[in-house]
DNA sequence: AATGACCCCAACCGCCGACGG
DNA sequence: TCCGTCGGCGGTTGGGGTCAT
């Protein structure tokens, strides 16, 4: 326990301050400086402890202090000195808490006033209000960690984080090790991620005839719960459909494929002949990056003729060779991906939340498969 | 128009380091 | 060296404003 704050003097005023008081102090420092902050309140004529009047001061009746919103400069200042000087807490893997850190010379623990320092008529208290209302916001819809600055990896669902680290181990490929907590984290979550889109690959795969509305209608109403939970606009149930089709054609099997060729020859061949099993007898050609692909448009023709409206463009083809696929080589996307599908990039990295995944494959998965 | 949810930010609280006796 | 005082900092709160229903 501390010792009582000096406003618990009794009589003393706390809460907003009136103009009256703002006049008094103004006047008194402006002819005498504040001197002495504790004994300042009594020579001024103010019923207030020295705190709140050196606060008052400094974070509002200061002659230099800035007024209205920051600047985008203001703003990329914040975040890269925020950065820069990183924060009073880091993340303790030994205790698996978050502790004060001192030893670091990058961990300020005066990291406010230090930011509050370079940008001139800003006060730390409003820095530290501006970041924690729009900025720790905007990094995160950005895909970025506002407290490491690196991209954000989310751990919250990990049922299979062992047995996913123990294949990672097995495969090899992946840049962490114990001793290094940050890549391992960075990893474990990709590793899940892409385990995850396998699934959400394969559960799509082997139902002969997928309810495809039932997915839109899936995608769309988690889709919004992230956007909503990440203070995003909204997108139109056309960016919708543009994602799906870039989640179904592109991003998903390109994201999938190093994975299952890390995995083993027999796993993606066994992800190969799901993909083939879910086309139609006729439409069964030799190429299977190309059945790949057919599969996947034959999804979406199913998607426009549902309730949304078709897209202009069109998606790309995979190109790799069944030889190169059964050996385990990834799949490449050709050079015809058009700028829609590069547009939402950005937009699946707002997506990038292993909770979100793993509700969409529970979800589907318990689906009862259509005859 | 009423009400509840949410957001913002001024102000407060508790702790820490510096400093002087 | 110890102890008390003070200034300063980061984290948190709560009340007013705004928006959605």
């Amino acid at each position: 326990m501390g010792r009582s704050p000096c406003c618990d003097e009794v009589g003393l005023k706390r809460g907003p301050w009136t103009p009256e008081e703002d006049k008094k102090l103004r006047d008194y420092v402006q002819k005498n400086g504040h001197g002495s902050w504790r004994r300042l309140p009594k020579l001024a004529g103010l019923n207030r402890c020295g705190k709140s009047c050196r606060l008052r001061w400094i974070n509002y009746l200061r002659p230099d202090i800035k007024r209205g919103n920051f600047t985008e400069e203001e703003e990329s200042l914040i975040i890269d000195l925020h950065s820069l000087h990183g924060n009073k807490y880091a993340f303790c893997f030994l205790t698996q808490s978050f502790r004060p850190c001192f030893s670091t010379p990058c961990f300020s623990n005066r990291r406010w006033s230090t930011i509050a320092a370079s940008l001139p008529g800003r006060t730390d208290n409003e820095i530290k209000n501006y970041w924690n209302t729009h900025l720790r916001k905007k990094l995160l819809r950005m895909g970025i960690d506002p407290v490491t600055h690196q991209p954000r990896t989310d751990l919250r669902v990990l049922p299979g984080l062992p047995e996913l680290l123990t294949a990672a181990n097995l495969v090899g490929g992946f840049t962490s090790s114990l001793n290094d907590p940050l890549h391992l984290q960075a990893d474990a979550a990709h590793l899940i991620k892409l385990h995850l889109v396998q699934n959400l690959v394969q559960v799509l795969t082997s139902n002969p005839t997928p309810n495809l509305n039932q997915i839109i209608g899936l995608f769309g109403s988690a889709v919004l719960r992230n956007y909503r939970l990440n203070d995003v606009d909204v997108p139109s149930s056309r960016q919708l459909e543009s994602l799906l089709r870039h989640l179904l054609h592109g991003s998903l099997l390109q994201r999938t494929a190093p994975m299952a060729s890390s995995l083993s020859t027999q796993g993606w061949q066994s992800f190969v002949d799901s993909l083939h099993r879910s086309m139609p007898e006729s439409s069964r050609s030799v190429d299977a990056g190309d059945q790949a692909a057919a599969a996947a448009t034959d999804d979406l023709s199913s998607v426009n003729e549902g309730c949304l409206p078709t897209s202009d463009s069109t998606p790309p083809y995979l190109s790799s060779s069944p030889e190169n696929m059964t050996k385990g080589e990834p799949i490449t996307i050709d050079g015809s991906i058009n700028a829609p599908y590069e547009a939402w990039d950005a937009n699946l990295d707002d997506l990038d939340d292993l909770g979100y995944w793993k509700e969409i494959l529970d979800q589907i998965s318990s689906w009862p498969n259509t005859p």
